[in-house]
DNA sequence: ATTAGCACTCCGGAAGCGAGAGTGCTAATG
DNA sequence: CATTAGCACTCTCGCTTCCGGAGTGCTAAT
């Protein structure tokens, strides 16, 4: 039971088993029902055989502990931050996502199309409708990207198209003005050449090179690199999300909540925010409210996890709600989906 | 002053100079603040110079015209779609965007790599930006592409990137997986020799083409096709959207608009429901309220136009936003970012 | 044709009110 | 000693009520 893996290693309060069980009805009775959550009708409704009053007693031991507040002096008690996170640590009974799920997820995958964008674009897809959620999803990137092959096709006398790929199967396409006009035959002499000697080198080796000679070729090369090099630096990372009508589904979550989430998603602030906070190990990690870096984000719940394959190429996945928010469903969700999506980059990458 | 080019050619009631005068401040002062606006507020704030007495019988006339309503018995009128369509037909002093805007947006262009996507991207955030609303943007497509180039490159023994270039320098990149391994000598000689043959032609073209024996290179040029004949269908062409921001900040677009207007964005029903209305003329198109096809628009007002080389590559680009929207500083946007695109797809496309 | 004046209507926010739910405390109970 | 019934108290929420302000149509005077 206990998840030390999921977030902060704080030392957690000592309180009763009995305050736990109470402590995780609370939690997962406010995150269904949006209310605050009673004595009475606890007593009532949970399994647990006790009366109001002990409930009572036990609220105000919680209470004491951290882990629950009242918004009002009646008008029962809701989880705190760290009642939430208590709650993943050690109340959580993690269930694998359920089978018929996991089924339709996989038969989607199976429907779309062969390619890294699809995939990305209907992992968001999916993880927003499986969790409920807004979702979260960058793009693979390769730690440091080699290249595999590249090309340069012409498209006017002046201007070209250089695709590279790299040996990590992302593909990257950039259109290059020459200073002088460069036909295709030329074109592809270059390519042919160039791509002899550079292949399998990553930027930073490229540019160590011995300068060619020709100038058109020493073009290219600087071209090729800046490319490469555009696939290492994760500032320009695009964030595909998805759901966001499920956030503003959320009563308590008006437009001006759903307004600096949309503001955090764009312009790159998010992953800014959230990539220097996660640790290295490969399973999900959880931010909850007040624990998040960004002030922006302290009403937020966050569930994420890196995938990919480790040292070659990892991207980021999660899922952003309010702080009340189911985590055992986004965890195994996020799970899940880091999960299928490493395979499958597994298939792409490796024989 | 006369815009017929701006939407449906129904004819408009006649109604006298000042009663127009009364409908133009009655929009422009509904847009600008929101609430219905009164017979004392105009005579006061407006320069038009007579007292509420008489606004009140040139309100009652607009009323009986259709143009303007009043919610409830007491608390001013706002204008009718038809009213809002009177205006944008009648009323509006149609500037080009302001030097400064233009100029800003040039410059962002300029920052901007040269590519495609990147383009597109940057145009619905600027649009959005500008025109304060939902931007939404399509990649443009040919009517027919034709192939330029293609490139075969294996990734695995039985997995390889297929990667073509239309005639239009669109990219398209499928990954196919072969039912036998093939090694990548074998995949370039491959390309090579296809290449040659089919380079210039349609999808329907290469369809139509004898079949050639060899097995091989008979399923590369189906999946060639395949790709092809995807850049054709505008069914799934994706939709760039920007903005949400600017909606949700609106008080009367709570949740519930913006869940719909996101649904509808989503998924391509947006496309589908405006396409076949647009009609073929290349200028700015204003469809308000009730007059937009699908139902679940009808709360909504749009300001689109394509853009692109006509007959050639074409995409279209324009605003959403509720019905009261600055449909002025709308349609500068959109005409100039239109016009901006379009001159961006001919340095692209043609000599 | 315009406008001052008037009686009327209606929205919107403030205030009042009771029901329901929840709380802490105390005293009784096993 | 933990548990619980009982009680007095508090606070929210939804309801009504109640104006003030803004706007309207109509009529009569200019």
């Amino acid at each position: 039971m206990s998840h030390g893996h999921l977030g902060h290693p704080d030392e957690m309060p000592d309180i009763t088993s009995r305050q736990r069980v109470v402590l995780k009805f609370i939690v997962q009775e406010y995150v269904h029902r949006g209310r605050p959550v009673g004595s009475k009708g606890l007593s009532e409704r949970s399994a647990i055989g006790v009366s109001s009053a002990t409930i009572r007693n036990e609220m105000a031991d919680l209470e004491a502990a951290g882990l629950v507040q009242a918004l009002h002096t009646s008008g029962g008690r809701i989880p705190t931050d760290k009642g939430y996170r208590y709650f993943v640590h050690h109340l959580l009974d993690e269930a694998e996502l359920p089978a018929v799920d996991q089924i339709m997820i996989r038969h989607q995958f199976r429907q779309v199309e062969v390619q890294l964008e699809r995939w990305v674009e209907l992992a968001a897809a999916v993880l927003a409708e499986t969790a409920g959620n807004v979702s979260v999803v960058t793009a693979p990137r390769p730690a440091v990207p080699r290249l595999r092959h590249f090309e340069l096709i012409g498209l006017q006398p002046r201007l070209a198209l250089l695709i590279l790929v790299t040996h990590e199967s992302l593909v990257r396409q950039v259109m290059v003005h020459w200073p002088e006009p460069v036909d295709q035959a030329t074109l592809s002499r270059l390519a042919d050449v160039i791509a002899g000697e550079v292949s399998g080198l990553t930027a930073a080796e490229i540019a160590a090179r011995p300068r060619v000679a020709d100038g058109t070729a020493r073009f290219v090369l600087a071209q090729v690199e800046a490319a490469l090099r555009g696939l290492e630096t994760v500032g320009d990372t695009e964030v595909r999300h998805s759901g966001l009508q499920n956030m503003l589904a959320q009563p308590e979550f008006g437009g001006a909540d759903a307004q600096r989430l949309l503001d955090l998603l764009r312009g790159g602030a998010f992953l800014n925010a959230v990539l220097p906070q996660l640790a290295h190990h490969a399973d999900v990690q959880v931010f909850i409210g007040d624990e998040n870096p960004s002030n922006d984000l302290h009403r937020f719940g966050i569930v994420v996890s890196t995938y990919g394959i480790d040292g070659e190429v990892t991207g980021l996945l999660g899922v952003v709600g309010p702080t009340r928010m189911a985590y055992g469903r986004s965890i195994s969700s996020v799970r899940y989906m880091a999960r299928l999506m490493s395979d499958l980059m597994a298939d792409l990458y490796s024989a």
